[in-house]
DNA sequence: GAAGCCCTAGGCATGACGCT
DNA sequence: AGCGTCATGCCTAGGGCTTC
């Protein structure tokens, strides 16, 4: 399945017809401050920034195990520390309203980070998808890392690995809300993956 | 006007299950 | 096995209302 849904004319893709999405997406990537590789290193250096911290007396990865929500939480704050420690402009987000890392020069660069325990897929809140014009928090069109990791679980007796490193740009509209409105998922169409988001690390 | 409370929207996610 | 859909949890910010 390899529909698309119309685009804005906002969006950088506006018009612009699905085998050329491709060529759009490395130049959003070729006009961003960082590289693939600044972003896979931020990541790879956060996740073993996890392994290396304690909690009390607790080691993370031989006295405890957080679960997936908690590892992409500790990953979703370390990787702007990481960023910023290590290339000028760069923040982590001190507002509701602002993307998780910042760049201060030009805010257009500000990057959302999504990190998921899924194999592959990525996943946002079902309100990303729904109609509800000019009152979300913070814009959700935009520069977005996307990281896969392993669970506990899938790793076994290894300590869990990042799967997939994904760097592109999503438009909010790409965002689909699963239609019952007691859930709280929103998915992307395969097209956004195939031509929005370039895999910079697969492990 | 300040403080407190309540409720909802929005934000972060996961797990189960059916289909291909 | 991989993917899509649906159901669910927990937390926070902010608006509206009431009370002091």
């Amino acid at each position: 399945m390899f529909w698309s849904r119309p685009k804005s004319s906002e969006s950088p893709y506006f018009d612009v017809p699905d085998n050329e999405r491709q060529a759009v997406t490395r130049e959003l990537l070729r006009e961003h401050p960082l590289s693939g590789q600044d972003v896979t290193n931020a990541v790879l250096d956060a996740w073993e920034d996890i392994f290396t911290s304690t909690i009390g007396v607790g080691r993370i990865g031989i006295d405890i195990f957080p679960t997936p929500q908690i590892m992409g939480f500790l990953l979703h704050e370390l990787i702007p520390l990481r960023v910023s420690s290590s290339h000028n402009g760069w923040r982590k987000d001190s507002e509701a309203s602002e993307k998780d890392l910042v760049f201060e020069p030009d805010l257009r660069f500000s990057t959302e980070v999504k990190t998921s325990s899924n194999s592959n897929l990525i996943y946002g809140n079902r309100s990303y998808g729904v109609e509800n014009s000019g009152r979300g928090k913070k814009a959700k069109s935009g520069y977005y890392i996307a990281v896969n990791f392993q669970s506990w679980r899938e790793a076994g007796r290894n300590q869990p690995r990042i799967r997939r490193v994904r760097f592109g740009w999503i438009d909010s509209t790409d965002w689909i809300a699963q239609t019952a409105e007691t859930g709280q998922a929103s998915s992307l169409p395969s097209i956004v993956y195939g031509s929005q988001l370039a895999i910079v690390f697969d492990d």
